[in-house]
DNA sequence: CAGTGGTCTAGACCACTAT
DNA sequence: TAGTGGTCTAGACCACTGA
């Protein structure tokens, strides 16, 4: 691990304007990316960099906090910050609600409840959102279609201990996902991503053939502690995520 | 939309102690948790919220920009500052090197090399990333163990066009993706997940039936505007990408 | 214990945009 | 055009941690 060269090009202050805590980003961003700063290297200290960039520290602050965040570099407190040997990368997915996933692709969403049951929470399930035994549970399945091609089977079961009200809600014309953002906008999930074999009901809805390959998100919902809720979306063949960073 | 009760339950401010962002983001996350402030409300000014709790304004914003970048709130010069109607949800997950996905695992990372081919790129790779017909490529196909077991499998593509050096470097020992990450550390990437059916390649490698569902991630990488690389990874079966948000 | 980043403050000016 | 968030500054104190 080398330190950084002195390396002192072009102070970026160009006209009277005043520097940004982009541009100082921008800057040192630039610099890591070129290898003016290797991966390893003593970048040089708040205090330097704002004299050379004729700016107030806390602008260098802010610039250099986001470049953490975003993974390049690893600040330590009396051991400055180093460019990482390598950058931490993550991957960054919006998850929007099926109906915005669809129309914001330009297509007409349809939603339909193919089956609506109340009865008593399986072990499996009881287990996974951690219920007292013989809890009740509403377990519906769904479909979600775009142009009138099945996109989305949505096999959810909703915990009656932690919502009873779910039990009279009307889930004929509109998705119980949605029901649930409004019930409980801000609860904390858990979210996997995965690849399983088509169910003889998954491949029914989705048109596929049973065994086939289905990318299939899962996701546990919790408020307060308590679960409220698990579901398992599967998507149309030759779905994908995508996303760039 | 109604506007936020004036609401003032307590001051957080206890003991003489300075208050923090922290404490400011915790406090307005409570309350929009907890429905003091329902979506769609109008959120009290930043002056406000710091006579409120006692701080200066930049803490108050620090706090709020972090929320909204949780999605949790909505800003708007001049029109102020809203509860979002449905939190923006994203998922986040870390990309780690299939090295330290292994022994992070605690488990014994084993890598081989299983094919090496130099070769015209195929009309599909340049399509897929913007090469000239006839480009000279790297195919490489790996797989990487954990305690013995087939982990993953990688089918890459390296242009050579971009990275000449990468024909004449070694990849008998450690993986193209390390190789990568020291080569051009700093680059683009687009990644995508993906369910599909395991080819005869890639069934043999990891001990699947041939059509069995596997988990793909694939990854294209640019730097400086011409493309580098093209890979699959091929997962172990059952494996899934799990976060938490 | 000394150096670096982490955070807070009080004040200022600016940019956007709803009205 | 006025009100709200967005950002910069200059200065201060603190917390962590490497030497």
């Amino acid at each position: 691990m080398t330190d950084a060269q002195p390396s002192r090009p072009i102070p970026v202050a160009a006209g009277g304007e005043k520097i940004s805590f982009r541009d100082v980003k921008a800057e040192i961003r630039r610099r890591i990316e070129q290898r003016v700063w290797a991966p390893g290297d003593l970048v040089p200290g708040e205090v330097e960099l704002a004299e050379e960039f004729g700016c107030a520290r806390a602008t260098v602050n802010r610039a250099m906090r986001e470049l953490t965040e975003e993974g390049l570099v690893d600040r330590k407190r009396k051991a400055g910050t180093r460019v990482r040997m390598t950058p931490l990368r993550q991957a960054r997915f919006e998850i929007p609600l099926v109906r915005a996933e669809i129309t914001g692709a330009g297509a007409k969403y349809r939603y339909a409840l193919l089956s609506r049951e109340v009865q008593a929470a399986p072990p499996w399930l009881c287990a996974r959102l951690a219920l007292r035994a013989d809890s009740r549970a509403l377990h519906l399945t769904c479909l979600h279609s775009a142009d009138g091609v099945p996109y989305q089977y949505e096999d959810r079961w909703i915990s009656l201990v932690a919502l009873p009200q779910a039990e009279t809600a009307d889930f004929q014309t509109r998705g119980p996902n949605e029901w649930l953002v409004e019930a409980v906008p801000y609860s904390e999930v858990e979210i996997s991503f995965l690849a399983c074999a088509a169910t003889p009901g998954v491949a029914a809805a989705l048109g596929l053939e049973p065994g086939e390959p289905v990318f299939t998100v899962e996701r546990t919902t919790w408020w307060a502690g308590a679960a409220l809720t698990l579901v398992r979306l599967s998507y149309e063949r030759g779905h994908r995520m995508t996303t760039r960073y």
